[in-house]
DNA sequence: CCGAAAAACTTCATGCATAAAATATTCTGG
DNA sequence: CCAGAATATTTTATGCATGAAGTTTTTCGG
């Protein structure tokens, strides 16, 4: 083995340009079918899915803080998404004991009733749009696809 | 060969789930410090820079529908963007001959100088970000991820 | 030719995303 | 205790994304 000739190194960044487009367009390509999934089947969308899913992992709930430190996203952003899933009585804000600052956000049990439908679709949606790859072929890109975390986040 | 034991069927649904939100969370690691680079370095978005990518490969530029279905994108959605960079001065709309309704949109001297430090800036900061990939691991890796396009898709 | 359909584009309403500023509360060092 | 730092959250401004509705221009069938 080791007999294959390596490309020359300066077409190491092609290549790697290369992948991120791939991946850009395949996980944008997924992305748009799982929006139009979720809107027309749950009227819901992917990023309130996700805050239920984080939800639906802590029986005590989260705070906001707590949920956008999860989801790695702003907390302005929370604010909104969870406005919108507490109108449609999925969850509910309970306010902290000793911390008025603060507020616990949990599912609601109509909100872990939906949750479970919604994972339930979510996942045989996924399972479709990536048919092509067996169990183990899964297994393995994404085991490849672990890039270290960026060491300056904020 | 093929002694290894197969996962049973019902876990490729779980391992595909793994390996979206793998995905999932790669492409958004990656795109925040894309977003970040592109605000501090050259003061712009991934968006615009993806509009003049578009325009850059073709001389005589684009027509607005045209911008709209190379990038997959809504038409509603490129108005906004164009008008932005014709703002700044990358981009000229110009009026087509025999259509008043259309307008072709090309980069601008200015803006082709621009996008070539941006372009060179993007793939430098890609190979870094995803460093740990040999020339030989990208390549395999994006041809894997190639999945079908949505047939249903508009 | 001319009225309806189609095409090209923009505008509007809504929602998600960020960063930055504002508000309210809690903690802490002197 | 108490002023200021820190923490938790919301608000604001801006931009990207969609789908749907609206405007203008072109095309096309009769």
């Amino acid at each position: 083995m080791s007999t294959q000739p390596h490309l020359p190194l300066q077409d190491a960044s092609k290549e790697r340009l290369r992948l991120w487009l791939r991946m850009l367009k395949t996980t944008r390509t997924i992305e748009s079918q799982l929006r139009e999934k979720f809107r027309s089947d749950f009227d819901t969308t992917l990023p309130r899915f996700d805050v239920m899913a984080a939800l639906s992992r802590f029986e005590n709930g989260l705070k906001m803080s707590e949920i956008s430190g999860v989801l790695r996203v702003s907390n302005g952003n929370v604010t909104g998404i969870v406005d919108r899933l507490a109108e449609d009585g999925h969850i509910v804000r309970v306010s902290v004991p000793g911390d008025r600052r603060a507020s616990q956000v949990r599912l609601t049990n109509k909100g872990k009733e939906e949750f479970a439908r919604q994972a339930a679709a979510h996942e045989a949606w996924i399972s479709d749009l990536l048919g092509q790859f067996s169990a183990e072929e899964a297994r393995a890109i994404a085991t490849e696809l672990n890039i270290p975390e960026d060491s300056h986040a904020q």
